[in-house]
DNA sequence: ATTATCTATAGATCTATAGATAATGC
DNA sequence: ATTATCTATAGATCTATAGATAATGC
């Protein structure tokens, strides 16, 4: 029963990988551990061995979560012709991304569960994931100060994150295709560069 | 043990109340019937003879949650001088409204919740609040046609509700302040009357 | 007689732990 | 000898139901 280090290792990745997606689908309080190990191929006795808690395992799955969807973003972005900034906003508000949500960016999908969180390490988790987001939004706005390019980051960081959540809390069906249509609009056409 | 036909109107009211503040507080899966009814000084037995289900509840203590507090924005902005639609986003997006989740808008508290419920009657729910917001915001827009006045309220609905799910998502601190400050006067000064 | 609420419980979950097992790594 | 994983289970929840109780409303 027992297997090499580096077998571990890779198993104990591979939970954080599905809790990472099953999280996002099912919320922190609508999977369990037994749920989550046998996804993984494990029974749900070994967690504990490799965990310290479930709140222990959400922390690092979010962070992963945060950290693959960054990094499909900015590969995205980085491999799209034309206004990066544009690019940004087209990945991130898309009925591909309301519809895909265990794949998605971690805010819209669990930012009400992280609101009521009493674990403090998850919420630095999300606020260094914010903070990511900021850096490199920022980093896109055309001919402005940093100061201003980050006073941008931010509005644009929560108009995209507020249509992803009310897309997806309402019915599939025009008003979703609305919102997401319309906020596309709205952030392509105020933060065009010149 | 059996009360009023009047009295059981205010127990099952009262039931709807208490969860709809419950539920923002802690989620639909952080609540169970034996805690809600014992808030609302009831024992978990009576819970079936009043409502069909957990979702049945949900759906209209949520429908509950968007009529007060739309009630209680509508009724901030009408005694409010100046800017109705400056007085409607800086009471939405505030400190208060981060920190008093129970009593707050549902679109952030539960919108993550409501995205990956298979309930379509809180799908609906959902979907009647947010063209409620849409309306009243549309209207408070000024000088512009009915067309992009509806687009500026999607945009400004979805940059407000983002705003509440991050401040919360992440701790108390300089970031929650300067996302709150910076949403509230990049919406002040974008929708600014003439 | 009807019915709102009660007590009690079924049956399914949940997190976490205890102790057995068996293969690794010394 | 150590340890990653296993089986099994404790103890606490959860939704939902059954049947008793007692006051209302006819």
């Amino acid at each position: 029963m027992r297997v090499s280090k580096e077998k571990a290792h890779e198993n104990r990745e591979r939970v954080i990988d599905v809790a990472s997606e099953l999280l996002r689908e099912k919320g922190v309080d609508g999977i369990g551990i037994a749920d989550l190990m046998d996804a993984a191929g494990l029974t749900h006795g070994g967690f504990y061995r490799q965990f310290k808690s479930k709140d222990d395992l959400v922390a690092q799955a979010v962070d992963r979560a945060f950290d693959t969807t960054r990094i499909a973003l900015m590969d995205h972005v980085a491999h799209t012709p034309g206004d990066p900034l544009r690019a940004l906003v087209e990945y991130y508000v898309s009925s591909a991304h309301v519809d895909a949500i265990g794949q998605g960016c971690s805010l819209p999908a669990l930012g009400s569960d992280a609101g009521r969180t009493a674990d403090p390490v998850l919420h630095t988790v999300f606020g260094d994931a914010v903070e990511a987001y900021l850096g490199a939004i920022a980093s896109l706005v055309p001919d402005v100060d940093p100061g201003t390019a980050r006073q941008r980051a931010i509005a644009i960081l929560a108009e995209m994150v507020g249509a992803i959540v009310i897309s997806r809390a309402i019915a599939a069906g025009p008003l979703r295709d609305e919102m997401v249509r319309t906020v596309r609009d709205d952030l392509v056409d105020r933060n065009a560069s010149a």
